[in-house]
DNA sequence: ATTAGCACTTAAGCATTGAGAGTGCTAACT
DNA sequence: AGTTAGCACTCTCAATGCTTAAGTGCTAAT
């Protein structure tokens, strides 16, 4: 990037910008004619062949025109977070009229979610994915335990991050509701405004503490908790594979095979997401920079909606390397931003 | 069907067996070769051309093997369930094991039934469908009510059919953990045992009285019964696209974004699948013998989990045309016995 | 009623060809 | 010295024609 002077550059950009609007590979020829550089296609030639040299360009085969590499969109993608592009009223509206159809959900998180992904990709045309936070950073807000069948109990669950979540779990058939309440009582006074890691932790040591042991209710209680407590929380919501399967990007079988791979084992991409959850603000991720398999030869922008301290969940897109990014971001961060209000505004 | 004769029957078999196992459309030498007629290929022709005029057969093109037609896999599906096959130990292990392993998550329907759908395409190599009850079927077990922050409460609903829902409300701040647990009652001893539908009905008619209107406080707690009641149960799992696309069936493109669009839009497949959910037993829909549009040359095994009156869900297949439907049903039945017994067993 | 034989049809694979787009290099130009 | 015109070269892609293989329908013989 040192000795990339601003002519190359203004190119690079241009044959990126003609490659993210036309799927084809970009010549000499192409970028004196889309792009007013007043040079001949000789000299645009030369200097692709640098940037070529440089790796922000590559050749699918000899005597086609060029593509970009990762790094040479990772180049474009810098510039344009540095600069901030602006949008137009239109995009604006339609961005505003999906978030108004969305906030009737509020008070469902896993449903604004699974439907965000979809607002998502229609607006970007690309993959709209989003997660709800990991359990182990979201906080204890209280708990409550109902009887519910002879043996059965529901644990009802919320948390400071607006999340409710209920599961069923096996208790001894001589718990009463009265001793269930108690057992909440007990862990709300003790551990509400604690993360679930730290609850774990702490439960760990209490129940290895001998009195407890001995003590057939209390200790039968702590099976409970234990139970109530582990939650699989981090929900990855994917849509919009009909969206990204008109893309000319998408023609090939063997790539749609690999996508769809992708989206069903969702393991790949919520560890992937997981790890971009902690940053703050927009992130992009192209091509190859994610060293997930299957995820290779796809880009990722990504970003957390967090209020202060408080995670509330993570949206993002994910799209072929030819992507627009400048767009993809632009979206992102207002979906992010959006989402953030909806669940922080309580 | 009349003018069939046992002869061609068998010749029509063993081009649905032919064309099953192998994705050729498969022609008189083929069938001579593969299936010991004692007949020369001649006069396989003339029964195959007899069988095309009746509507079983058809050509691709003048000159190439034969396909079944929707109407001879329905020949075909309906000889075998009268008949019955049975399968390898193998295979029954197989599903065995897989059952197995789901069994621990039988206190968690949402989640039983998505991992269903998942060993459902794993064994067939198509897709698998679940979907759990209608909400204005199941019958309400008991609600709580629980105040969440100054304006908000969370609903806990329990059905016997052991399903448990959650979700926020909004509330009149002045409604305080007291009252909620008064409505709480009141919706229990009033509803309890009735399904959703009737309950819907029957709170209409209790808004409509006079004196409820009067009352303030009890209006307040009707908005509340109003908003907690309305649940859109019904949910659809599907898993398998990544399988399915190794079918050679799939090779096309725009098969494939019809069928990723049928599977975004789960509304088509939602109104199908509950169209077959009132019947008992393994249905099989076949290619055009739907009237959905883009679930057109899909074949659907579907069968509802019930026990007694009780209906816990559905479980299906969903897969091409050509499709190995013995083997499908055979999965599907064994399946939706094990989620009512998963499911029932309480 | 069955079958052998034959003419006919069609898809699919293969090599050939020509057009088109693009490149790199060299030599001329400013 | 940077820029450009010109040109030979490369590679893809679409079209073409040819051949092969599989399958059919029909007719005449068994």
């Amino acid at each position: 990037m040192e000795n990339l002077n601003e002519r190359s550059k203004k190119v690079l950009y241009a044959v990126i910008q003609s490659y993210i609007n036309y799927p084809d590979p970009v010549g000499s020829r192409i970028v004196t004619k889309r792009y007013a550089f007043g040079l001949s296609s000789a000299t645009i030639r030369n200097i692709m062949a640098d940037l070529e040299e440089m790796g922000f360009l590559a050749q699918p085969h000899t005597s086609s025109g060029r593509v970009p590499t990762d790094l040479g969109y990772r180049f474009y993608v810098d510039s344009i977070t540095a600069g901030g592009d602006s949008y137009s009223n239109i995009e604006i509206e339609i961005l505003q009229g999906l978030y108004r159809r969305l906030e009737i959900l509020k008070n469902n998180i896993d449903l604004l979610l699974s439907e965000t992904t979809k607002s998502l990709s229609m607006l970007s045309h690309y993959l709209g994915v989003a997660m709800s936070p990991a359990s182990d950073m979201t906080t204890l807000s209280r708990i409550n335990l109902l009887k519910y069948q002879a043996n059965k109990a529901a644990v009802v669950l919320f948390t400071d991050e607006g999340l409710i979540k209920n599961k069923v779990i096996s208790v001894d058939p001589e718990i009463s509701q009265k001793d269930l309440n108690r057992i909440a009582h007990y862990l709300n006074s003790e551990f509400s405004g604690s993360t679930f890691d730290e609850i774990r932790l702490r439960l760990l040591r209490e129940m290895s503490k001998e009195k407890i042991k001995c003590d057939s209710l209390i200790s039968k209680a702590m099976s409970v908790c234990k139970e109530a407590l582990y939650f699989p929380f981090n929900e990855l919501f994917v849509s919009g594979l009909a969206e990204v399967l008109e893309l000319p990007d998408f023609a090939d079988l063997k790539r749609i095979r690999e996508l769809s791979r992708a989206i069903e084992d969702k393991h790949v991409i919520i560890m992937l997401l997981d790890k971009l959850a902690d940053s703050k603000g927009v992130q992009v991720v192209i091509g190859s920079e994610n060293s997930m398999e299957g995820l290779k030869d796809l880009s990722l922008i990504v970003s957390p909606c967090r209020e202060g301290d408080r995670q509330v969940g993570v949206v993002g897109i994910i799209g072929p390397t030819r992507m627009n990014y400048a767009k993809a971001m632009y979206i992102v961060e207002n979906t992010a931003k959006f989402i953030t209000r909806m669940l922080a505004g309580r």
